[in-house]
Parts: structure tokens; sequence; C-alpha cells
DNA sequence: GGTTATACTGACATTGTTGTCAACACATGA
DNA sequence: TCATGTGTTGACAACAATGTCAGTATAACC
């Protein structure tokens, strides 16, 4: 209640010798990226319970109101995290897929290659646990939806020139489904799985190469012009 | 520092008329079920933050420090959701498994059932993101290696009896691990793509029999006997 | 050099959450 | 009916985290 305004003005007297007052002024641009760059890696090693405003002044240097000042509230910080990661995984994943020309050489490992740099997956894992995805931006889900479409575009487009018939599009959702589920639970519980069968770094590799070749043979043999076994 | 003890003696000396001390007490067993249903509730819908003592305190209609009675801290009790989690999990995947005879018709399907049952595994993911999993128990990841080496001795079992030459050992492994990662991710993000795809109910049991089928075909085309593309 | 805008800080208020403690109430058995 | 064990509670302590605010320091522009 009774507010000892006097405190602050009064400590600014010349009690003793402090007068190196160097402080470190950055652009807000500039601060706003260290400040979600230490939060991105907070949360990818620690959780949701990592983005802690003190924790992560201390990472960046600055004091916590700084990051008030530049996010007006956690939840804020947090959006913008978000809209962040999206819009990285975005650009990643379509570079990854589109630019090489045609046929992505392999789009399943970019796929996973673009998750898990940097514990990306990890990251979105979070925000899609915690129900935080609709708001802010449309989410990877929507990706997912595009890049399924350029694939099966792709496959018609093959089919038309093969003269074979054109795949079901459902088929190219679920394949685009399937690839998405297991990068995110990779992402998740990969780390586990490897070290439980005893896989090393090139063993992980194996993992995915195989996985893109299952998923390969799958569209090679549907997209075949006998589809002798599509029914059962 | 300076406690005033004496507050609550003093209330309990007979101020008004309040008789009426209905209060309910269970078997230590049978509270730590329900303070345990309610957190497994809670962590599931609003992850780890959701796990406020007080709000699960409500839920069962007890008071919180009840819950630090049975479970000693706030991490005592999350260990004791681990441990139940892992331990429900298994019985369920291994009666699922290996209950039915001989090849338990769809093991697929039976390993996303058993993980999306109640949520099981967006809480897995959970601990799992939190690396909260090395601590109690073995968790999911040797599971999924008990799993595998089921998978694979009746595989080998197969091959024999059919005179063909038994599969690789990793190739077993891959079919486990993928299909593991996919059912977290499917628990983390499904609902989303299936939304974004245009999915009803019926549309993701779909995907979930094509994914069976995609895993059968690899089974059966692997462990024929004449291996003609399995270099490439 | 003075003025302005704003990135930034220290101290504090506020709120929420875990954990402690003494006492209470219900069940069981003597 | 009394004693004992223990499930349960309200009040409080301790601490941590977000957010507020007045005021300071730095860069840019005149």
């Amino acid at each position: 209640m009774s507010r000892t305004a006097s405190s602050h003005t009064a400590a600014t007297s010349p009690v003793s010798a402090k007068p190196a007052q160097k402080r470190v002024r950055r652009t807000a641009e500039e601060a706003r990226r260290l400040i979600l760059d230490a939060a991105e890696k907070r949360l990818a090693t620690q959780g949701p319970e990592g983005i802690r405003l003190q924790d992560i002044a201390r990472d960046v240097g600055i004091s916590h109101p700084a990051i008030l000042h530049h996010f007006e509230s956690r939840e804020g910080l947090v959006k913008a995290l978000i809209a962040r990661t999206n819009t990285q995984l975005r650009e990643k994943l379509l570079t990854a897929l589109g630019n090489s020309g045609d046929a992505a050489q392999d789009p399943i490992e970019s796929v996973f290659e673009a998750l898990s740099d940097r514990g990306t997956a990890r990251l979105l894992a979070w925000l899609l646990l915690t129900g935080r995805v609709n708001d802010t931006s449309k989410g990877p889900q929507v990706l997912m939806t595009e890049i399924a479409d350029r694939l099966h575009a792709h496959r018609e487009e093959n089919a038309k020139q093969k003269g074979t018939l054109a795949p079901d599009r459902e088929d190219t959702f679920f394949l685009a489904m399937l690839t998405t589920s297991a990068a995110f639970g990779d992402a998740i519980i990969g780390r586990y799985l490897a070290e439980a069968a005893g896989l090393d770094e090139a063993g992980v590799k194996r993992f995915r190469s195989w996985f893109g070749k299952l998923l390969r043979q799958h569209v090679e043999r549907t997209d075949a012009p006998a589809g002798d076994d599509e029914g059962k």
C-alpha cells in the first residue's frame, strides 16, 4: 500500500563510484530475434516449462522486463515463436521439395530433415499438444495438405505421361499423413527407439531411407498399369 | 516469523453451529486411483501445466494436501502416473498382440488402438518431451523392442516353415519403429491432419488399414523367396 | 549541443503453486 | 467405549513467475 517511491530516486544520487554504465542497445528486430532464439532453444531442450522469462533473459543477457517490452506478455512471446517456427518450416519444406526441379529426389527424407533440424518438430509437437495452433497461423496441417496436393499433381502428371491410371487422391493424402505422423513421432520418441534398438547415427539414416524406399515401392506398385491387388 | 498458532485451536471452540461434518474417507488405494485418473485427464487435455495440485484436488473433491499425503510431492504424483501408464500400455499391447493365438490379426491397428485409447500416447508424448522417462520404469521404447523381438521370431518361424529366407532382423526393427513413431505422431497431430484432409472417422479408419496393408505387403514381399529387387 | 524516441533496467506488486503443520474425523479392534 | 492408525482438512509459509512502473541510457535527428 504505502508506496516508498523515494527508494529509486534516492539511490540515483552519487552514493559510490559506478559511472561505468555501458548498456547494450540493440535494434528492436535484433532483440526480438535473440529472444526468440533463446526461447526456442529452451523449449526444445527442456519442454514448455523451460520458457521462463527470467531464464531466457539471462540467456540473452538482458533483464526480463525487456522481453515483456518486446512481446507484451509471455503469451505474446509464445505466439511469436509459433509464427516464426511455422514460417521457417514452411520455407524449409517448400524449398526442399519444390526447388530441386522435378521429382525432388527424396521427399520423405527432406521432410524428416526439415523437421528434425533444430528440434522443430519437438517445438511444434508442444504447440500442438497444448492446442495453441488454431489461433495464430494456419499450422503444419495446412502445410501438409499443400504438399500432398503438389505430390498428387505430380503423380497424376506421371500417370498421364505413362498412360497409366491416375492414382487415388486419398492414397496420396495417406502418404503425406503417414510421413508427417512418422516424422513427428520420430521427433518425440525416435531418439529413445533408436537407442533401444541399438542403432547408431548411421542406423537412423538407414531407417529413414528404408522408410523412403517403402513408400517409393508403394507408389511404383500403385501407379503401375496392372492394378491387380488393389482391391483387397 | 511470529507464528500465530492460536488461530486454529481458537476457531475450534463452538463459535456457531456446524456439526454436520460429513467427511468422505476412502481407502488409500482408492484415493490414489482417483487422483491418478484426474491427473491423467488433466495431462491429456491440458498438458503438463494442467497438473496442478489444486485443480486435481478439486476434480476429485478433496483438498490438495491429501494428494501430497498420498504421493509425497508433485513429482511423486507424476512418477506414479508414468509408472501406471507404462504398465497399462504394456498390458494392453501384450494382450492385444499375443493373446489372439498366432498372427494377431492386425498388429498395427492394435498398436494404434492401444495408444490412442484415452490419449495414452499424448500422455506418453508429454513424458517423453519433458525427458522424464529414464527415471522410473523402462518406458515405451523397451516395450517396442520386446514387440519387435516377438515379431521377428514370428517371421523367422514363418520363413522356416515356408522354406524361404529369414528376413533381416533390422527390417523387423524398422517395422516396429515406424509403427511406433507413426502411432505417436498420429496421437499428436493426427486429429489436425485428418481435419485438414477432410477425413471423417471412417476416413481415419481407412488410413489405418491402409497403413496396415502397406506394411503387410512389405512383409510379404520381403519374406518371399525371390528377393529380386532387394538390393536397389 | 539539445531534443526526441525508445530500448532497457531495478524495485516492487501480485498472483499462483508447492509444501508444512497441527488438528480433525472416520474406521477398526480391544 | 476407548484407543489407535490414518485419511483428510484449513491455515499458513515459502518461493517462483508474470507483469507494472518510474526512471535511465543510448541512438538518431535537428
